[in-house]
DNA sequence: AGAAACGTTGACGCTGCGACAAGGTCAAGC
DNA sequence: GCTTGACCTTGTCGCAGCGTCAACGTTTCT
């Protein structure tokens, strides 16, 4: 046989077979005089039994150990090793399907998946075209994806914020510093509503310690312009502050 | 920020982060004097969005052209596709462990898993040392996996082959032929008494044709010395000429 | 004799990074 | 000032299991 002719008849491809040879898995077998692979029915029964065990699912490594021992007791070691990761697999698709599920559900926002907290925290926020608005949304989502998931139990803590019927106009007037110094009259009472506004679940779930310290707090100052951060500032140390009170009350 | 600290913050590695940069689906940040990217609030964002989207199990590809047209449309569209995938998936592994549910039940014979189909014919013929039944083995477990499914039907038919009482002198009268010579006057006899023994229901299942055309008769046949070649070869052309009047009658 | 259909070896491609190598940079401690 | 350690830089190989050229020789059909 050439190597056609066992690709055939086993059933798999002339490039696997070479690809089996390469690998060691198959012994090269002789020689013709023109050079090409002369097959024996030995060879056939070998390949046969490989195509076998990639069939069933094991990986060529596998194949190779259940070959090497041939008694059956490792086989049936492989077996049921692989059916345990088959039982995982299955497992992890439907939870991502779970998942997939949810997100097919909602209304699909135009920055990408949210995650459920998130997505009924900005549910019940009002629509505006506030650049503020908008740079707190991301901000936002940045939070929700960055891997710890504290953030659900903040969105939640958020939700009577998102309601607060003054909400939009402390946004509009975070706005309206944007091209203002630092020095701007404005800044110092805007904070300080902003702070009265904030819910007291919201303490409840902020971690103590310096918000400028964690990476995050740094980050989020950097994003905006001068007056803006100013203001940005000052609720987040008021808010710690208040945290650190909460500690030793 | 640094790259180092973007990447912990989002929750990836920073080897990932530049493998967007490489492949296109995060812009390179501007940087700073010494080198280092310089990222800003708003990658943060855009790398985040990635992440998430990985998450749930878009490959690359599918992440850049969902971030392309930002419209909400084309996610939807990915999304219902990924499950579809993802349904894919579960059932074929559902099958597969089925599989692997029969093959661990079974005792497993020692030279790998077999067809449900085979593994009963094998269980219900008699132990026996003798070669020529290996052999014959053998070639049932390459027809076996030979890919083609037909091979369920004929170890069916094979089953009353494999209880005929007498099949075992059989299988010993060839394997006294092994080195004998073509023109050995055993020959003659013992292929009409194998083609008797070979039950009807069999030729059913056997394709119109003449045999040693088809790889594997021609293949079989180059697996035995010369006078139990003979042998077989007689067998073959008598069933394939019963075959034939099989098909005027 | 030419074309079609085989065979040969060799090398790259695919996915999503992990893990080196061989450095340069920066902050802290001695 | 010097070392140490933790960052950063670019570039390359590796992974699983072959598919898919490339560039060429062999066999076979017409």
């Amino acid at each position: 046989m050439r190597i056609g002719e066992i690709a055939a008849l086993v059933g798999v491809t002339s490039r696997a077979v070479r690809h089996y040879h390469h690998v060691g898995l198959l012994p090269e077998p002789a020689r013709q005089a023109n050079g090409y692979r002369a097959y024996t029915v030995r060879d056939a029964v070998l390949l046969a039994r490989i195509r076998r065990l990639t069939e069933i699912g094991l990986s060529l490594d596998e194949v190779r150990d259940v070959l090497a021992d041939d008694a059956g007791r490792e086989l049936g070691e492989v077996l049921a090793e692989l059916d345990a990761d088959l039982a995982r697999q299955e497992r992890e698709i439907q939870e991502r399907r779970q998942v997939l599920a949810v997100l097919l559900e909602a209304p699909l926002a135009s920055d990408g998946p949210l995650s459920p907290a998130l997505a009924a925290l900005l549910d019940h926020a009002p629509a505006t075209t506030s650049p503020a608005a908008a740079k707190d949304r991301e901000h936002l989502a940045l939070l929700d994806a960055a891997g710890d998931g504290a953030g659900a139990e903040l969105f939640a803590a958020l939700r009577p914020l998102a309601e607060h019927p003054g909400v939009l106009a402390l946004y509009e007037r975070l706005d309206e510093l944007e091209g203002a110094g630092v020095d701007d009259p404005r800044i110092a009472p805007l904070a300080a509503e902003l702070v009265a506004a904030v819910p007291d679940e919201v303490l409840a779930v902020i971690p103590e310690g310096e918000p400028s310290a964690t990476g995050f707090g740094r980050v989020l100052l950097d994003d905006y312009p001068p007056a803006q951060r100013a203001v940005v500032r000052r609720v987040m140390e008021e808010l710690a502050e208040r945290v650190r009170r909460r500690g030793t009350a």
